[in-house]
DNA sequence: CTGTTAGCGCGTTCAC
DNA sequence: GTGAACGCGCTAACAG
């Protein structure tokens, strides 16, 4: 903690009152004669005061701290939402203590405990493929938590969330391939069994159901399980094939990242997109619009997300009671996705 | 900072003993008795007890929490560096405490303050566009500090550095397209006045001096100074074409955004990468992978910049003396460069 | 208006 | 081996 810095008590001595007084002082209290305040605070500037949270902290009962944690930073999605934290943090004098958990359920549970043993005002949770055993675990504790992306079921005093309706994205999606004249429409997923990976496929037989068209189980690719180590590129070029080979002409993927797979492995199998085959992805990562072609995507709002969970703790610390939110995903339309071919004359 | 929760006090009461023994009894002080240390343990357990980090670092003058200041934690290649100081960090058991400065000058002031404020035990700095005079503002503090990709002049007790040696990647990069035969060979750069801008575009001069190869001020595009607000991209895309009519076959670009850019102005113009034209990025971040064609780039290893950095600073907090870091970056041949057209049969 | 005192929760002498 | 007392830096209650 660097020597030992100067103290009301040395800024006190040196102008001969008391330590209160000074505290006082630099609080601009209305007790203190406007005279004195000023000679004070003038005095603490030259001797380079800086007040010591620590021990404001252990007055106050409050640290202007909150924990975050997320799956990996390194993660544009994440990175994105944390600056969307961090920017309202910032506005209201609150400082974000950062802990990546790389979906390990072991390290979250840790991060937590950390981050209770440290006092922080509140604890914000974003990881979208954690277990739903988990929030149990933590009931114990009472810290306001908002989860974001996180289904709850006990949503009693310290638990509340913010989530983006995934079904409705899954719907946006299919429906804008329904729109461009598409039947055999496939779905892209991930094996994690997270409940955004359950909404999304919901959303995408909704919008199928809906809409009269036929189902095919063929059209639904999924890999197992325990396949958790390899990521979600791989995931996209390993499962495309198997959806080319049942015939769709359109693919609603899990998301950005494994529709790129998909986009990959079109590359190495000489499809091309989006004449041959109209590719959708989800969460609109900056990535998205950096590939070729650039990826239709139905949008997340990292930022936005971030910024309304840092806005309902903040709330929530100001003892405010408040509603959990789901957010309205949409559509940006680029250009990995086309008529299908059987409208065409060519086709 | 939650309902009041059980100290020490508390947990002595229960047992009869005072809090004395039993913060002893918590920290395995050989001076107690080992029976009632299990007792005293076993009852802490059952209370769920969390001892404070607040009041032991008042006790302690230690936080255990370090500062880090990025520009924006949605850029990706901040994310990596933090998620490699976050790893570290961790295993060290200390906490991480961010800042994004948006690259703002007095947004960077109000972090170290806010930072020194809350008695961080060091700190990370990691802006590679901040200007100099940064250091000097700061020399009043006395916090260990680690300066990433950010060059300082006067570096006594509290300032150290890791950093990129840009220099040696602009030549790397360079003389990659030399061994492909190019001879006109232009840089595409960014106007910010960085020492990393200048390091990437010296070691560009240098790969063609010593191939004795012509240099062109053609050759050379850097947009105006004032330009800040724009982004890498644009930036790319808008310098791309006076390079080409520069008659360039190879572009080093300043980094990976850039010559993404760069990569869309081709497409829009109809010129073929690397046919007619190769590319060479900076900094590797995950995007450059994915384009098409895939970017060939120098590699910045963020992640290991971050584990270095941090483990500096951990270095630094043990009292030892620290040597600055220079890492070498290298390079990483994808897909955006070719043998120049004039060495080919049909050149 | 200002000074004195107490206490936030914990670690650490210094006695017994 | 254990308890009492003090201090970390600050805020707040109580006196004057």
């Amino acid at each position: 903690m660097s020597k030992r810095k100067i103290s009301i008590e040395d800024i006190a001595r040196q102008a001969g009152v008391s330590h209160s007084t000074v505290s006082r002082a630099l609080r601009d209290s209305p007790l203190i004669s406007s005279k004195v305040r000023e000679e004070i605070k003038k005095l603490a500037q030259e001797m380079n005061y800086v007040p010591n949270a620590i021990a404001q902290s252990l007055q106050n009962q409050r640290t202007y701290t909150v924990g975050v944690i997320v799956t990996s930073i390194a993660d544009p999605f994440f990175g994105e939402l944390v600056q969307g934290i961090e920017e309202v943090a910032k506005l209201a004098g609150l400082n974000v203590l950062l802990n990546a958990s790389h979906g390990d359920f072991e390290q979250e549970i840790a991060a937590i405990e950390n981050f209770h043993y440290r006092r922080v005002d509140g604890i914000l949770v974003a990881d979208s493929r954690v277990s739903k055993q988990y929030t149990k675990q933590l009931t114990q504790f009472t810290v306001p938590t908002v989860l974001i992306n996180i289904e709850t079921e006990d949503q009693g005093e310290t638990f509340h969330s913010v989530a983006i309706d995934d079904r409705l994205g899954g719907t946006l999606a299919v429906e804008h391939l329904i729109e461009l004249g598409h039947s055999a429409i496939g779905y892209l997923g991930v094996g994690d069994g997270s409940k955004a990976a359950q909404q999304r496929l919901e959303g995408y037989r909704m919008a199928l159901t809906q809409a009269g068209l036929p189902q095919n189980h063929n059209w639904v690719a999924i890999p197992e399980q325990d396949n958790q180590t390899i990521n979600d590129i791989d995931i996209g070029k390993k499962m495309l094939p198997q959806l080319i080979d049942a015939g769709v002409t359109g693919i609603f993927c899990y998301n950005d990242m494994v529709a790129v797979g998909a986009l990959l492995a079109c590359k190495e199998l000489n499809i091309s997109v989006p004449q041959d085959l109209s590719l959708v992805g989800f969460d609109n990562i900056a990535l998205s619009s950096y590939v070729t072609p650039p990826l239709t995507t139905v949008s997340q709002r990292m930022v936005e997300m971030g910024n309304a969970a840092m806005n309902m703790l903040l709330e929530l610390l100001e003892g405010k009671t408040v509603e959990n939110l789901l957010l309205s995903p949409f559509l940006v339309k680029r250009s990995s996705t086309n008529p299908s071919c059987v409208l065409l004359p060519w086709g």
